[in-house]
DNA sequence: ACCTGAACACCGTTCAAGT
DNA sequence: ACCTGAACACCGTTCAAGT
């Protein structure tokens, strides 16, 4: 009963189509309230301690109950890992409602960087979010919603499709990048800074003299900056065709 | 003798301000052989399983000795994991010589495409190098070379260590997200393709319909579309400044 | 001086045995 | 029917003991 296809590594497209059923439709009873309980203390788990240090006997411990017990509801480790990263996205989708925008630039953009926060405000789940293109109901709506919004716009549903694909590496790519380390704060930048400026002048002379401009720029300006980049480059390409 | 600073964490600033001497320089007699020994071999072994099934275990039986020698050699295997993917990064610096260019778009194309090619050959390393900001003795000289490149074409020192970061943020988030699954070959794309295909049309008319667009793109094409876009964006903000 | 077997304190996962 | 203690086969890391 915990997983009708053992096959299937989790997360994978065919993983999915055995499971969209069950993450989608409300299960009767207790099984229900179990699942969702214990997803949600696996990822204030990996909120609190990280990937690497997330284990099921731990989380079995928050829940007072006993690892096999986990193993009753999910088929291992990966699979509960599968069912965070899809909460995490439906936690993206519940916290920004996006308005009406005059342009497909200012829509985009307000969707990106709204995920982009998101994602941010769980740095430690983001080295699963981009171990896989995410494909579960919530990153399936995200992405729906998005190409539905730019056909609208007049995109054709091709420079729709690479758009969106190009703009979601962008931003998980750079999410996942920015917070790794673990806190992201001035602290790590200004290390960060010393260390360009303390190189040998001879060998590294550019990245010494640019080493103000390669960590003092804060990570949502240089977000901003890139996503812009992206945006201008994509009018272009709409341009064209 | 292991490690200088058993403080700071490996691949951070203060531990690479420590280690760099040691990986730079020449070290002498047998102790520099074992050194290089064991990276290569650490390579090999996380290229064939993967860093989740890479163990120093497993590593110590490889090169017939035992784990406690390697701790004599390493700190321990998260600063392994760091030689490990500077290791690679060498790889790509002695794998592209890049040539003389007449713009420096061809010149910064020809470089990340270049890096973006390397880092395929090595998949199993690519979740290493997207969990911190590379820079160990090869990160350093990748960086110096392309902003040094961009400063002779006329960039300011500020634009070129932006772009720079935009578009190694870029190259690395998009390979980490391609080949992190395993083989990235058509056949899942045509997994994708035909999950994307059987979801329900009217909850994801969009998706259904960009389930080939979504898809069946080379990943080569995607990764070249993406990386012009921001050479387009880049272009335009040096053209304003 | 250099190396290692064996230990310590953990993992993910399974299952016979309980209620 | 549901749950769990205890086990199995692993980890990373350390250190007393060997050569």
């Amino acid at each position: 009963m915990p997983s009708p296809t053992r096959t299937a590594t989790p997360g994978s497209p065919a993983w999915w189509s055995a499971h969209l059923p069950r993450a989608s439709e409300k299960r009767r009873g207790r099984p229900a309230r179990s699942f969702e309980q214990i997803v949600a203390a696996a990822a204030d788990l990996v909120d609190d301690v990280g990937v690497s240090a997330f284990s099921m006997r731990a989380l079995a411990a928050r829940l007072n109950t006993s690892t096999a017990t986990l193993y009753r509801h999910f088929a291992g480790r990966d699979e509960l890992m599968v069912y965070v990263v899809d909460r995490l996205l439906g936690e993206v989708r519940a916290s920004s409602r996006p308005r009406a925008r005059r342009t497909w630039q200012d829509a985009a953009r307000e969707r990106l960087v709204a995920l982009h926060d998101a994602l941010g405000e769980h740095p430690n789940v983001l080295p699963l979010l981009a171990a896989d293109v995410p494909i579960g109901p919530n990153g399936l709506a995200i992405r729906e919603d998005t190409i539905t919004m730019l056909i609208a716009f007049g995109f054709s549903v091709g420079l729709a499709a690479r758009a969106y694909t190009t703009l979601a590496h962008y931003v998980i790519g750079f999410a996942a990048q920015q917070h790794a380390p673990g806190a992201p704060g001035p602290r790590q930048a200004a290390e960060l800074r010393d260390y360009y400026r303390g190189l040998d002048a001879e060998r590294f002379p550019s990245t010494v003299s640019a080493a103000d401009a390669l960590t003092t720029v804060p990570l949502q300006t240089e977000f901003l900056e890139g996503l812009q980049f992206i945006l201008d480059g994509i009018e272009r390409a709409a341009g064209r065709s």
